[in-house]
DNA sequence: CATTTGACCGTCG
DNA sequence: TCGACGGCCAAAT
């Protein structure tokens, strides 16, 4: 691994360590965090690095709140078992009440 | 060094 | 209200 992407990856993995427990967040809403507001796919292709770490991709979803990042996981239903154990409801990829179990980094970590 | 891709988001039709 | 297109930035090939 090289340490240049220390600079932004780590950001990315430090508010996505940083999510609540059955607290989820939205790429963007990282993005926006880290001063990259047109930059959320770069959060999601860090996330594509963040395989191995202790990151909880499971908690990152579109800003619509639907798993779009389930195929990278192991199982096909990974990561909807992983947020359902956690207390969120997911129905078809879909996170129910979305806006009530949303974590805004901007606002929790000012 | 130039091109393609990518776990997205916002706007326009 | 829903579908399609472009834009933005960075890493990989």
């Amino acid at each position: 691994m090289k340490p240049e992407t220390l600079n932004f990856f780590e950001r990315v993995y430090e508010v996505a360590k940083k999510i609540p427990y059955g607290r989820v967040t939205s790429y963007g809403a990282i993005a926006v965090y880290l001063g990259a507001q047109r930059g959320a796919r770069m959060v999601g292709y860090a996330m594509n690095n963040a395989h191995g770490k202790d990151v909880p991709a499971h908690r990152v979803v579109n800003r619509k709140g639907l798993l779009t990042g389930k195929h990278h996981f192991e199982g096909t239903n990974l990561m909807q078992q992983l947020l359902e154990n956690e207390g969120v409801e997911v129905v078809e990829n879909q996170i129910q009440n979305f806006d009530d179990v949303f974590w805004s980094p901007s606002e929790a970590l000012h």
